[in-house]
DNA sequence: ATAAGATGAGTAATCGTTTACACCAATTCC
DNA sequence: GGAATTGGTGTAAACGATTACTCATCTTAT
C-alpha cells in the first residue's frame, strides 16, 4: 500500500538494497539474471527512487528554479508565459523539474537557502541586480533570461538591433517625425530599444526631438497615455513602441485623437506578442524568439551545473522584422 | 564555505545537534539562554534546513504540483499566466513552494512517483480524466482548478451562468439572432458556455438555430475562421463567443465582411482577458475571478493535505458582466 | 597446481534532519 | 528526608538511497 522502496524489491527478488540500487542506476556490476529479475519486479511495483533521499545522498536535486519578478507577472503575461513553457519543456526533456518562483523586493527567496534547487533562471530585467550578486556570490549556478549583467552568464535580445531595424523601416517608409513611446524607461529592455531608436535616426542623419518621446505609466493604459500625452503637443507620422501591449494601447489613443493607422500615423510594435494579430490594423513588430532563447538558457546552465568554473557567456538573439498592416506602404 | 549544518551550529555552540535541532523548531524544552546563542549562531551562519533531508524523514516536501496541459500553455496565455502568479503568491504565504508542470499525454509525470510533491493543483479541463483519475488512485491530494469532475474536489468557473447572462445582455438590448462561436467545442469550458447559451434562448423563448453556431480551430485564428464561415451562411446582429481571443479574432473576421461593431453586429466576449480593452471597440466580457479561484484552490488543497478523508467539495465561482464598447446601446 | 584477475554480491557508512527514549540534576511534595 | 515531578540535554535510531570496501567464488595463465 505505501511507496514501493529498494528495500521491498530487494526483500521480494532475495538480494541487498545494494545490489537492487546497482542494477537500477546501471552502475557496478549485476549479474545478468538477477538483473533482469529487479527490473521486472520494479517496474511491477511501480518504483520510482525517493528524491529527498536520492538528493540527500547526490547532493542534487535535478531541479531548476525559474525566478520573476513578482510584477512582471501581471500584465505581459504572455510574453513570459511563453517562456515558461518552453524553458519547462527544454527542462523536461534533460529529466529536470522545474521549480516556480516569484520575488518582490531583495530578500532571497527561501528555496535557495533550503537546498531545492540546483541551479536558477532569472527571468526578466527587472529583479533588482543586488539580488542577483548575491546569489552569485552564493555560487549557485545561474543564468539571466532576457537580462543580462556583466560577470554573469546570460541569453537576451537583442533589444537595439531591434528597435534599430523597426525605425529604419519606418525610416525607409518615408517617416521623418518618428515617436517612441514606453510605459516606462525605468526598465533595461525598454532603455535598450529606446536606445536603438536614437541609433537609426542617427544613422539616418535625422535629428532627436525630445519632444518625440512619452513614457506612460506600468499596465495596460501606459501605451494610451503616453501617446494621448504626446499627441497634445504634437504630431509624429510615426511611433515606434517599446512593447506590443504599449503599441496597441496606443492605437486606441490615436484613434480616439480621430487619426487613423497607418494613413495619418504607422506604428511599429515589439515583441511580436500574440495580441499583434488582433490589433486593428494587425500591427508590424520585432519578433523576439522566446522558445528558441528558453532552449539556449537552460543549454547554458545545465553545462554550468556540471563544470561550474567557466567564463560568463552572453548570448544576444537577433529579432525579426514582421510585416503587417500598422504601417502602411511608402509614404510620397 | 559549505552550507552550515545542524552538526556545525552545534558543534559552534556546545550541544548537541538533537538540542540545536530542538531550538530552532520549537518543539521540545531548550534552556532560554542556550536557545538564544543556537539562534545566533544560526542567523548568523545563515542557516536553513536542507530540504532533502527535512523531506526524507517528515515525509513532506512542501512543494505544490501545478500541472497543466502542454498545449493549453500555448495560446491563451494570460489567462492561466495569471491563475499561475496568484497559486504561487498564496503558496508562498503559506511557505509552501511551486513545482510547475507540464503534461501532454497521459502517462504520470515522474514528479508524482519521485515524491516530489505533497499535492497537486491540476489545471484547466483538457487534462486527459483518465489521468486524474490514475493521480487520484495514488492518493494524492489534489484539486481540480477550472475544470470539474465527479468525486473530485474543483474550484471553477460557472461557464454556464455566466454565458447565460451574457447571452440574456444580448436578449435585453433587443437581439434575437444571436450566434455563438468557438475555437472548438472539444473542451468543457466551451460546452458549458454553449449550454448557457441555449439555456438563455430557452429562457426567453428564442428558437436555437444550428446554423448560428460555428467552431473555427484551436489557436488564434480560430475566432477568425468560425465567424468567417458562419457569415457566409447567415448573418446573425449579434454573437457569444467562447473567450476573449476568440471575440477578438471574430471581429476581424466582422470588418473584413465590411460589416461595423456593433452597429450591424454586437460582439460578447468571455474571461476578461487583458486584450479585451485593446481590442475596437474594447470588448463587452464576463469576468472569471482568476486569482480569487487561485486562493479557493490552493487553501482546500492545503486543508486536504492536514486532513484527507473529506468528502469532495466542489466550488462554483460566478462570473461578472463587464461592460465595454463591443454591444453598444439597445437596438430600436 | 597455484597465483592473479575477474565477477557478483553483501556490509556498512554516509547524507542532514527529527524525535523517542534515557538520563541526570534540581525542585516540589507529603 | 525520600519519593515524585519537572527541566534540560544527550544518544541513537530512523527516513531511503548511493557507494566504497570487503569477501567469496570462479576463471584463466603459467
Amino acid at each position: 500500500m505505501t511507496r514501493p522502496t529498494l528495500k521491498a524489491i530487494a526483500k521480494r527478488v532475495g538480494v541487498s538494497v545494494a545490489t537492487v540500487s546497482r542494477a537500477l542506476s546501471g552502475r557496478g556490476r549485476v549479474d545478468e539474471a538477477t538483473r533482469e529479475r529487479i527490473l521486472r519486479v520494479a517496474e511491477e511495483l511501480g518504483y520510482a527512487p525517493d528524491m529527498a533521499a536520492r538528493s540527500l545522498v547526490l547532493r542534487r536535486t535535478e531541479n531548476i528554479g525559474f525566478l520573476i519578478h513578482a510584477l512582471q507577472s501581471l500584465s505581459p503575461h504572455t510574453f513570459y508565459g511563453e517562456i515558461l513553457t518552453a524553458v519547462e519543456r527544454e527542462l523536461r526533456r534533460h529529466r529536470y523539474h522545474l521549480h516556480f518562483a516569484t520575488v518582490e523586493d531583495e530578500t532571497l527567496p527561501p528555496l535557495i537557502k533550503e537546498n531545492r534547487v540546483d541551479g536558477l533562471i532569472l527571468v526578466g530585467c527587472d529583479l533588482p541586480p543586488s539580488l542577483i550578486h548575491s546569489l552569485k556570490e552564493r555560487r549557485i549556478p545561474l543564468v539571466l533570461l532576457d537580462n543580462h549583467l556583466p560577470g554573469i552568464d546570460s541569453v537576451f535580445t537583442d533589444n537595439i538591433g531591434g528597435a534599430f531595424q523597426a525605425t529604419t523601416h519606418l525610416i525607409r517608409l518615408g517617416h521623418r517625425r518618428i515617436a517612441f513611446i514606453a510605459e516606462t524607461l525605468d526598465n533595461l529592455s525598454f532603455r535598450e530599444r529606446f536606445e536603438g531608436y536614437r541609433q537609426a535616426l542617427e544613422a539616418h542623419s535625422l535629428p532627436f526631438d525630445p519632444e518625440l518621446v512619452a513614457e506612460g505609466e506600468r499596465g495596460f493604459e501606459g501605451g494610451f497615455l503616453a501617446m494621448s500625452s504626446l499627441l497634445k503637443r504634437t504630431r509624429p507620422t510615426a511611433v515606434v513602441a517599446a512593447n506590443d501591449p504599449t503599441a496597441a494601447s496606443a492605437m486606441r489613443a490615436i484613434r480616439a485623437h480621430g487619426l487613423r493607422i497607418p494613413e495619418d500615423i504607422a506604428v511599429v510594435g515589439f515583441d511580436d506578442d500574440p495580441l499583434a494579430v488582433h490589433t486593428d490594423p494587425p500591427l508590424t513588430t520585432m519578433r523576439v524568439f522566446r522558445s528558441k532563447m528558453a532552449v539556449l538558457a537552460v543549454a547554458r546552465l545545465l553545462d554550468l551545473i556540471k563544470n561550474p568554473e567557466q567564463p560568463a557567456l552572453h548570448i544576444r538573439v537577433e529579432t525579426q522584422l514582421i510585416i503587417r498592416q500598422s504601417c502602411g506602404s511608402p509614404l510620397t
